[in-house]
DNA sequence: ATAATATATGAACAGTTGCTCAATCGATCA
DNA sequence: TGATCGATTGAGCAACTGTTCATATATTAT
């Protein structure tokens, strides 16, 4: 996690790799945008989370149900719908006891589609 | 990690939700599908290997290059690239000394462009 | 041959993650 | 009011992750 503060010694590759790594470096979104972008592929990167999202694809849902559907605890689902949240993928409402969650994206089946392409590509 | 093994208790809810929950669970994926999908964007939920990624879009590079332009060793860089050429998105070639690591996939791109779309729309 | 360079790899370590468990909160109902 | 149900929250933990460091391998140059 850490980065090191002192800039890595170049090796002795050709001139060449010199441009090209400069001219890739100016073409490079910004740091920022990049980490961004890994915070939201992290929140992906859990079965658990991608279960619930495409559930909640289908249908809006309580905890309870959600919870029944994938055969875990409401506190786990809690703790997950908690994480979808933050990052704005679900939204909320109370109704009585219950609380429902649906999908704040439409998005999110698109990328889950994309990332599916991969995989089905994977088995050659 | 580890899965509860005895089924969760069903709250009182509706039976309303009972045909919802039913439907869902028939129309999502098998578990294995939604796992392997859990386990690509694990990949990407890195910037590091965003980085890596997004610089060999622009261009082929050996390892030193890469770690040059993103001022990290050349070891964890080469434990990055291993990890992504285990789950096929990019591959390498030898030159001489060098290593040259490349692309291994077209859709890398259009999945990352999908999340920068959720993300710039988070800034409402 | 030896030395030098580029890369790969394994161990170790700190930081993070996702779950469980217990306690708590919020709403409803007797 | 108290009891109950659904949901949330925080602590604690085992498992995992990404880096560093040291070492090994592979290729080229001397």
């Amino acid at each position: 996690m850490a980065r090191k503060m002192e800039p890595i010694e170049r090796c002795d590759c050709d001139v060449i790799h010199d441009d090209i790594v400069r001219q890739v470096k100016n073409k490079m979104p910004q740091e920022e945008t990049l980490y961004d972008l890994a915070e939201l592929f992290k929140v992906f990167g859990d079965s658990t989370r991608i279960k619930i999202l495409w559930a909640l694809d289908e249908a809006e849902m309580c905890v309870c149900d959600i919870a029944f559907l994938l055969n875990m605890t409401q506190s786990a689902v809690s703790h997950q719908l908690r994480v979808l949240k933050q990052v704005d993928l679900v939204k909320n409402r109370r109704d009585g006891k219950n609380v429902f969650y649906s999908l704040d994206d439409e998005h999110v089946k698109q990328i889950f589609n994309q990332g599916l392409i991969h995989i089905s590509e994977e088995d050659n």
